[in-house]
DNA sequence: ATGGTAGACACTCTA
């Protein structure tokens, strides 16, 4: 038995469902994870979902903006929902899966971290300040959570690219939001804090570059391949054994009108 | 220092 995850940020849920369909025949993935699905919940393509393969959902949206969903084929129980950082902007849901014999009940979380706007200043930039009032509380949330409950999986955008090899210049970018210093060491207090394990690093070991993201606003940028691991998915130190295989979907981002983000998709056995 | 593209929504925001 196993279980494949997939976390994906679609850029607009409704707009990208032909894509959804597509990633599924792909690599038909038991449990999705996604974020940015933009659409409040009661417009939410409950059927069209359904019809995928995808009958158990759990979303929290709001207008325009952000938006958390997790799909999947089996049953979810025990979802949840929580705000960060004082605002109630819907990032961050979570439900349990029936993994299979072996495997057991796995909690699943789909989290939608802030980009934290364009300047790197939390003096001067009120998104990146709160982005990094967001990582710290992230980090103390999974610290209190620590081996409580069944073994988890925690995917989504994380907006932080936190190793030298998550993007294309390493000296390039170390002054950009998304790999600044001070953002790749909250990730990573955030992740020990958890006990976490990264799915992706343990199958594709670094400085063995990975990228999920691609800007839509260099021309070249996924013909010269300027990108940024900016999506991830861990792991509960019970399930690191467990990873089976890692695909990072990119030829999504070649299709028309492709979200910015491609798929990360983990089978655990 | 700036502007580049995409999506939602209603003209400007966020990424």
């Amino acid at each position: 038995m196993s279980l494949t995850i997939a976390t994906w940020n679609v850029n607009s849920i409704r707009i990208r469902l032909d894509h959804l369909a597509r990633v599924v025949a792909r690599c038909a993935p038991d449990v999705l994870c996604l974020q940015e699905t933009k659409v409040t919940d009661d417009l939410f393509p409950t059927e069209a979902l359904a019809g995928l393969g995808y009958p158990h959902q759990v979303r929290w949206g709001m207008k325009a903006y952000n938006g958390v969903a997790i799909l999947s084929r089996r049953p979810l129980t025990d979802d949840g929902r929580q705000d960060w950082a004082g605002r109630a902007d819907c990032r961050h849901v979570w439900a349990t899966v029936d993994g299979g014999p072996g495997l057991g009940p796995i909690r699943v979380h789909s989290l939608y971290l802030p980009a934290g706007g364009d300047r790197p200043d939390p003096e001067a930039n009120p998104k990146f300040a709160h982005k990094l009032r967001f990582l710290r509380a992230q980090a103390r949330w999974w610290k209190a959570q620590r081996d409580q409950g069944p073994p988890a999986v925690l995917a989504g955008d994380f907006n932080v690219a936190p190793l030298e090899s998550d993007v294309w210049s390493h000296a390039r970018l170390r002054r950009v939001v998304t790999h600044t210093d001070v953002e790749r060491d909250l990730l990573t207090r955030m992740m020990r804090a958890g006990g976490w394990e990264d799915a992706v690093c343990r199958l594709i070991p670094p400085p063995q570059p990975v990228f999920t993201w691609w800007s839509y606003r260099t021309p070249d940028g996924l013909t010269a391949d300027k990108g940024r691991r900016l999506d991830h998915l861990w792991v509960s130190r019970g399930l690191a054994e467990r990873v089976s295989d890692v695909t990072i979907l990119k030829e999504t981002r070649a299709w028309p009108t492709p979200s910015d983000h491609v798929p990360v998709v983990v089978t655990l056995a």
